[in-house]
DNA sequence: TTTAAAATTTTACGCGCGTAAGAAAAATAG
DNA sequence: CTATTTTTCTTACGCGCGTAAAATTTTAAA
């Protein structure tokens, strides 16, 4: 490493012996140029510790090397999983991710929207809020950048859309609690924000109807994405009220869950499958925490990879062109059954 | 809104009889030109919507009103909430905030690092993986730009540091379990990732020894950042082995506990302060998810608050260099026991 | 070795904005 | 109303790199 410090692509021309253009030409795709040539330049670059400057690099580029990934809640593991797993996608196609994320609050995600196109994004990677989402503004968005939806879609958009089949899923989540026991009953937000929620309760309506049972819902207020909280709270009132007391309980999602199963040990029903159990609970998402709840939690596991790979190549097809303009197709994957001993 | 669309600071001169200075100035700080045309500026903004290059602002400009922020570990929800504030003081004081994490792998801490660099950024809020940091790598960016850590300190750096009191907070916890029960025995990780459980350790042994109590700690293996799959398993372990049968147990994070609750609540094992509980469990950090384990863990809280307002605070002291030269303090909030059902 | 193809070099311009300097205009003070 | 201060305008250059075009060199093909 020398200690001459090389302040723009010029100066690091004359040290590498190679001209400008060809070094612009590298440092855009270093596959561009000859084998030998590109040898020569990683040789400077051992040497003089130079990186062009991201500003005017991007300033003339036709596209930049940024993907945008908004997220709606990154405090909740699930997401901040899923965040996780599509930057290192991103990151091994050689672009760089800018991760943004919405706090469950839609003045912020039109903020994170508006501030996106500054970065000018090759491309971007949106999991939307919902039911609070700004859909005229994903919309502009959407027609700006190539852009895939993941986890939540937001249908008027007709966009490119991969997730988790929600319908599926809680399908062979009422299947499996049906066969093994009580049938279940239904625990879910009034007003959830996130719009998955419906899909999953019209899905538990039709199963339990196949199966010629009644379905039973019990819809509790509470608006914000406090799900722990608001799963523990009206689930003690639910359980001091004799209103839970023994069966079956289907949450929405695991964080609700949680929250209830903590209700429950407070309020001293016992929840599993064995002997002694009064209620069985059952989630939705296998959420990073749910194997470590007392007991572990029966739920349904979205294909967190194949989601979010295939999120990344769907958008790289965009990009590329590679694909015959099926960009408005939603792509879902399979849920699992995830049997625990909370049900 | 017009639909003539604005695509330079020229162009938008000309439909809001501005001149590009002004209004260069005007985008970079909108107090610094007069009240009316502020007013005839922010006009035409209504009409037009225009907003300034990012790329071409930035490169010729002194100070980028970029942030980076970089977290060991954003899945963790505790970094993520950290995270959260953070970004949001950093909005306020109008600049704005990249956010990195590095995903517990010490080679993402680095990329991290060197792709701060690219962003040209006006200051840097760093908190460092720990034990597996490049200190030297670290060492460079604090020397490069404003830097200000925070969470886990490199001390060798002896740079701008806030966090957490981990004696004290250790000590009230301990000096609680001891005045209230059976004395802690002690559970860490041999090799924890984060330097701060050292802290702890020291500050548990010390106390203990100040009630002319015996310490005693249970050293178990593991060197991930699966905390919760760490204290499950080691605890299902030692739970079996009768190594953990009764008594208290004083772990160096609440995830930990969290994985050691879901083991002993598989093996039948009852913890809590009340009849009939054969062991207490406490923990340390008030992760978010501590209100629902089962039992609620009894800890001790961060000063969320005071830490990620402070850091900010400092930060923007060094940026605008309102300080005397105190850059190298460290400032120390202290935690605050939280007593729940656990112990 | 000749010829064609591919890669590199030279030259040159442009991107959108920061910013400096002097002239002009507007606001404020006296 | 004049003198002074403050702000804006005009003009002009530069930042670091993308990129186009033509000339030149290198490599591969014949």
């Amino acid at each position: 490493m020398s200690d001459t410090t090389i302040k723009n692509m010029e100066e690091f021309a004359v040290v590498s012996g190679i001209s400008r253009p060809t070094l612009s030409k590298y440092f855009n795709d270093p596959e561009s140029v000859r084998q030998s040539t590109k040898a020569k330049i990683e040789a400077a670059l051992e040497l003089y510790a130079y990186r062009p400057n991201m500003y005017a690099m991007n300033q003339n580029r036709r596209s930049t090397r940024n993907i945008g990934i908004i997220v709606p809640f990154l405090a909740d593991p699930f997401f901040a999983e899923i965040a996780r797993n599509i930057e290192n996608l991103v990151i091994n196609e050689g672009y760089r991710p800018i991760l943004l994320s919405s706090h469950g609050d839609p003045r912020q995600e039109v903020e994170n929207l508006i501030s996106l196109r500054d970065i000018k994004p090759a491309g971007v990677l949106l999991a939307p809020l919902g039911r609070a989402s700004n859909i005229a503004e994903v919309g502009e968005l959407c027609s700006e950048f190539p852009t895939v939806l993941f986890d939540c879609n937001i249908e008027s958009l007709n966009h490119a859309f991969v997730g988790h089949n929600n319908t599926q899923a809680t399908d062979i989540m009422v299947d499996y609690l049906v066969r093994t026991g009580e049938p279940p009953i239904y625990f879910e937000m009034k007003k959830p924000p996130n719009p998955n929620a419906n899909k999953r309760r019209l899905s538990y309506v039709n199963s339990m109807e196949r199966h010629g049972l009644e379905p039973s819902i019990f819809s509790v207020d509470g608006e914000s994405w406090n799900f722990e909280e608001i799963g523990y709270s009206r689930g003690k009132e639910l359980i001091s009220s004799k209103g839970i007391t023994n069966g079956t309980v289907l949450f929405t999602n695991d964080r609700l869950a949680i929250g209830f199963l903590a209700a429950a040990y407070e309020m001293g029903l016992r929840v599993g499958r064995g002997n002694g159990c009064a209620l069985r609970v059952a989630g939705h998402d296998n959420h990073p925490y749910s194997r470590f709840t007392c007991p572990a939690l029966t739920t349904v596991s979205h294909d967190y990879d194949a989601i979010s790979r295939t999120s990344v190549t769907r958008l790289f097809d965009l990009l590329e062109n590679r694909e015959g303009g099926h960009s408005t197709d939603e792509q879902l994957f399979p849920g699992k059954l995830i049997m625990r001993d909370s049900a």
